[in-house]
DNA sequence: GACAATAGTGAACACTCGTTTACTCAAAGT
DNA sequence: ACTTTGAGTAAACGAGTGTTCACTATTGTC
């Protein structure tokens, strides 16, 4: 009888919005709920429709609303990790190279970075080998594209100028799954383990130089 | 009433053999079951005990008498996978390098070694990311043994003798690393497109010759 | 040759699973 | 103001899940 209009939504929109609005957050809502259900450390492949559902707040049968089927939503979590991917690489592109060690720094942007994207980067660890066909086929293009985009960037930089397009694209590719497998590295650090976390970093950065020390004696004609 | 003594075993045992013979027999048809399941693709953390059990022949309840869960048998898996790659590299060992071409030759004999025992590298793949932490842990841990392995053998065969062990061991990481990736690669080759076969595996010696090439002029004191 | 140990059986249990169906009821279209 | 649309619901289905228990029958031991 009162004016509460919010009284009389007991079921589907919550608040002001429009309807494909709340389908898009609905559909979030299950995205999120998927990547909460990995952070205890379980893979992709080993979740059920209603268990993300159940952590969804949504009852299963909605899930056919969105979604075909989990493979579906693993495709649309692959797309979402290639954004939050792009955007490290889009950040380090507008604020420049630090002056000096660059590549201490710059993994420790990546480090940063990564924590803070845990749930994507776990993700993507985990359906990387583990998922579906579809899915590791996914992963693997976004990684190349990646690839030849950090490749297309050290061009434009200026850096290492005698070598070709391929031979850049060929060294991106080592270094994004040297990237990729300390993503998983860094995951797997247990809390408050100051050493091992340092130890790791180090590690990570010395590969790093090893294979930049390889491009800069690269003979350009193969 | 006959003599045959094969008659009277209609269940557990199958002819002459001790008792715990059998019990590891069944223990082996326990863990290639789970390997043959994974040929069509499906990663290690999606399969169930009881599909296991099935496919070995074997009631529900005799998988108890061998392993605790499917995480047991995943460590069971990691170890017999980690014995596989370690004699490869007993092999390689034992007939030297190759005169000429070094690189060339280790890469094809790897890529024929992945492809003949295909299900242990399978799922090692699938595990590495998004099997159970134990198992991960696990994998993690064969592999830079792998990988410490191959430094110490570099180190014996007067390869790289400026390099300190610690930083052979890096360098053996990174490679091992590469390894892996590339062996997913293999795996997932299309059939018969020769094409795409020959250009993974000249990317694959392209990157491994970057890594050796930073490693020949890597300075010893850091 | 009787006895204990145990690998594998078969049935049952209490669940969870993916999917389908008919439904409600607020938003969008007219 | 009405009708149409469609996101989310509630309930049910048949099938598959992990685990248990009492059991059978063969191997190894005294």
């Amino acid at each position: 009888m009162t004016t509460d209009s919010a009284r009389r939504a007991p079921s589907s929109a919550p608040a002001g919005s429009t309807r494909q609005a709340q389908k898009q957050r609905t559909r979030e809502k299950l995205m999120d709920a998927a990547l909460d259900l990995m952070e205890a450390g379980r893979g992709f492949s080993s979740l059920s429709l209603r268990e993300v559902t159940r952590e969804a707040g949504v009852v299963p049968a909605a899930f056919y609303r969105h979604f075909r089927d989990l493979d579906e939503l693993g495709l649309a979590l692959v797309e979402a990790a290639g954004v939050t991917l792009r955007r490290l690489l889009r950040e380090a592109r507008r604020q420049g190279l630090p002056p000096t060690q660059v590549l201490r720094s710059s993994v420790l942007i990546y480090k940063n970075y990564v924590k803070q994207n845990h749930r994507y980067f776990r993700f993507a660890a985990s359906a990387r080998g583990g998922g579906s066909p579809a899915i590791r086929k996914a992963i693997r293009i976004e990684e190349s594209h990646f690839a030849n985009e950090m490749a297309q960037d050290m061009r434009d930089m200026n850096l290492m100028p005698r070598l070709s397009m391929d031979t850049l694209s060929l060294i991106c590719g080592l270094v994004v799954t040297t990237m990729m497998n300390a993503a998983t590295d860094i995951l797997d650090l247990p809390e408050g383990q100051a050493q091992a976390e340092t130890e790791m970093t180090e590690n990570f950065i010395l590969q790093l130089r090893l294979i930049f020390l390889g491009a800069r004696s690269w003979s350009p004609g193969r």
